[in-house]
DNA sequence: TCAACTTTTGTTGCATACAACAGACTGTAA
DNA sequence: TTACAGTCTGTTGTATGCAACAAAAGTTGA
């Protein structure tokens, strides 16, 4: 839907969207609804829809739940008998090796969110999937790249996380799983934190 | 909303709904549209609205959800320096024996839900929160008790567990709340899936 | 009797009209 | 100039009408 090029932070008529994709107001009444129950865009009653647009505060938070979601995800993995996500991920170490050495930065972007999200479908717990999903849209629809950033030595040392993570898997240690994906996570998340650009510090209230 | 009261399997028409509460189809239809999004109810297209039931293997799933948010919870109340929410727990534990005592299942029904709740509250992460209330609403608007179980023993046990979790919060041990709270979640979910009368094993596809 | 086809019924999906309200604008008085 | 009241515009909230489709009922032929 509105994948962030639309509004920065102004009112969203319905009606203009409703010309633009050639339907009437009904729908993209349900569909802004919808956005406004996951969390992307806030509806004031009578006066109109903002984007909207997570405070320190909030990505401290989802952070937090990020970190506890993915834990599980890398514990149940590491519980399953056959790890059919097991050579998905090591290829993926490898490939990640590689395009740091050719410094191809997008190509590894996509590589940690494949990474991270061959963990969490690889959990096979359907509510889980769909939890840390909407964690991730508001974290990631306004165009947050959140790793990419460039921290000198941070991508060696999440890549060093990431096969720590790996090998826990491979021993068949769920807890051992568990413990390095929460604090690869937590990692990633300071070094998103110290990064003043990603959210408008409006001094929220709190 | 339709708080379990309304329909056992059927279909639910709008229509009926819209008259019943003196409203047009339209609001009755986004209130429907955002049940469905919470997992509460399925809408088939051109079909018509059905309340939807967890399955067991949904149930285990949101079970290892509720283990992992309810954990994280605990350890934030553990870290916050002062707990403003410990010597309610403490009174909690004092009524819950007592309701025991007297035999008094619904105060400890009630015991019980508050305090799991004032753990998840006084986590004070709003995401945290969010994603817990949607949880819970799948596992107990089908008017699910899931702490009132008669099992021997049981009820005495989880008692001494949500002891173990205070007191690691009083200790100011984030990682032992969490792992007793942890604990305490996954023993819990055992004695309702030993329930078969909770969901109804259709033979799901899987 | 039973299978395939047709009709009918019921329900939702979308379009449109109107009412209600929030906020901006304007004009007036101090 | 500024504060304030009244009006006006723009946007959403709700009601209603019609078309599209799914499923069931009815029908016909073998």
């Amino acid at each position: 839907m509105l994948n962030g090029s639309y509004n920065p932070k102004e009112v969203i008529p319905e009606q203009a969207l409703a010309e633009t994709f050639g339907v009437s107001r009904t729908p993209v009444r349900e569909a802004l609804k919808q956005l406004e129950n996951e969390g992307l865009v806030e509806i004031r009653p009578r006066v109109g829809t903002f984007v909207r647009y997570p405070t320190r505060r909030e990505i401290v938070e989802l952070f937090q739940v990020k970190e506890s979601l993915e834990g599980l995800a890398a514990s149940l993995v590491a519980q399953r008998t056959p790890s059919p996500e097991l050579e998905q991920l090591k290829q993926n170490l490898v490939d990640a090796s590689e395009a740091i050495g050719s410094e191809d930065a997008e190509t590894y972007a996509r590589l940690v969110h494949d990474f991270h999200w061959t963990l969490v479908l690889g959990s096979q717990n359907q509510k889980l999937i769909e939890h840390y999903d909407r964690l991730m849209n508001q974290l990631t629809y306004h165009r947050l790249v959140l790793e990419t950033i460039a921290v000198p030595g941070r991508i060696r040392q999440s890549i060093t996380e990431h096969e720590a993570v790996v090998e826990a898997i491979e021993a068949r240690d769920p807890m051992g799983a568990e413990l390095a994906m929460r604090n690869h996570v937590h990692s990633s998340s300071r070094v998103v934190l110290a990064e003043p650009r990603h959210y408008d510090d409006q001094t929220d209230g709190d």
